[in-house]
DNA sequence: CTAGCATTCAAACGTTCGTTTGAACCCGGA
DNA sequence: TCCGGGTTCAAACGAACGTTTGAATGCTAG
């Protein structure tokens, strides 16, 4: 049968998939060539074409491979909080919302956080195939939040309410891709190990104030 | 002498840069070829190396054309503010940061929008050259306005108020990067006229509550 | 043991890349 | 008029790119 020994079973695919991971992370897609990825993991030119067909269609698998379980996650958060009648504070949806991402930057180990950093980049990535890709990738959770906002903040206009999850949206995918720029304005001090959970906090009060913050100004500007 | 009739004076070099400003936005650095770039200006393949010396030359001359004038008004406008007393309020120093950004999407014949673009998805460029390029050119007005806050927002914690400039710029950069993402949102209608001053008072309300947001739910964590 | 299939391998494919070259061109000052 | 420096041009350079090929290899079922 196809079943064999424990361990070997698409070996090489994955060690393809972790060095790409890593690779596209620093060096962007077009600036990783197949030589230098096949070379990293330490199997052969030819097995990126055999294993996955095409370069682009490496970067899908490698899109994959953690976005569908995000975005699964994602939505089973934000489901767990309505069957609990939690739904209704803006500040739980969105933690239920930055936790699957924050949780990638925890794995260090795992490549999760390569993954994190090319993520937050690929939501700015001049590649339009690439973003279409995880555009639909994101679709149905977005809707999905975007509902669940809607039923929280009855009182925002619906515009508005686009606007900031867009700022949102913005915010997690620049802390997630770009962790080494805050020295830029601490001046110094990398921090290299990561306190996820106290990132958390901060992410969601910061949000949180800036989703709920108060429209009186906007009304007068709009009118 | 050098002077020549008013219009050809560096006018090769001018469409260049505008070339590549619109190239770089769309398919990136290493995606787009000196062939296409030379081809999109009306000028020789060979224009580039004779100008600019290298493609990474020309890069850098692109971000330098823009970037520097721009901070320079964002420190011109804290200036003023420091100077009209008015400094002590977080919102007008968030307002004074971000309009020098926003006001390059208003300039959508000059190329403002496309640089705009390409500015915020620099801010996570995988070319490390590139990143730490318009680090130093943002270096000097990142610390201005890091003391700038401090004095307005004495109370906080000086590594809460990093992380949450740190959510400040990200917000901005995506903002800037993404401006065809909010339809992933929305779910349709790119609403092309940009209306950039309602998107100024936007952000500002978004950044200027996030920014000011309480702190104690972080105290109690951190302990 | 052997046949058959999935996988790996070294080598080469044609294309495109950034850069260089040396001749041609333009034009203002002697 | 002709000279000379700044600029543009077509052509070519070697290197690196993504992909393809066909033979070698390892493993499993019969």
């Amino acid at each position: 049968m196809t079943l064999r020994a424990v361990k070997p079973q698409h070996e090489t695919r994955t060690r393809i998939l972790d060095a790409a991971e890593e690779l596209f992370m620093q060096h962007g897609f077009e600036g990783s060539s197949m030589r230098s990825l096949t070379a990293k993991a330490g199997v052969n030119l030819a097995a990126v074409n055999y294993h996955f067909g095409s370069k682009h269609a490496l970067i899908e698998a490698v899109f994959r491979r953690r976005l569908d379980p995000m975005n699964v996650a994602r939505v089973a958060e934000l489901e767990k909080l309505e069957a609990e009648d939690r739904a209704s504070s803006p500040e739980a949806i969105i933690r239920a919302f930055i936790t699957p991402g924050l949780r990638l930057l925890e794995d260090a180990k795992g490549g999760g956080r390569n993954f994190a950093r090319l993520l937050g980049r690929t939501y700015t990535e001049p590649n339009k195939a690439v973003r279409q890709l995880i555009g639909l990738m994101y679709a149905p959770a977005m809707q999905r939040y975007k509902a669940a906002l809607e039923r929280a903040l009855p009182q925002m206009p619906r515009e508005e309410l686009v606007w900031r999850m867009h700022f949102m949206f913005g915010t997690l995918a620049y802390t997630l891709a770009a962790t080494d720029t805050v020295q830029l304005i601490a001046g110094c001090k990398p921090e290299d190990r990561y306190d996820a959970r106290l990132l958390e906090e901060r992410l969601t009060a910061f949000l949180a104030a800036g989703l709920t913050a108060p429209l009186k100004s906007l009304i007068k500007k709009a009118a």
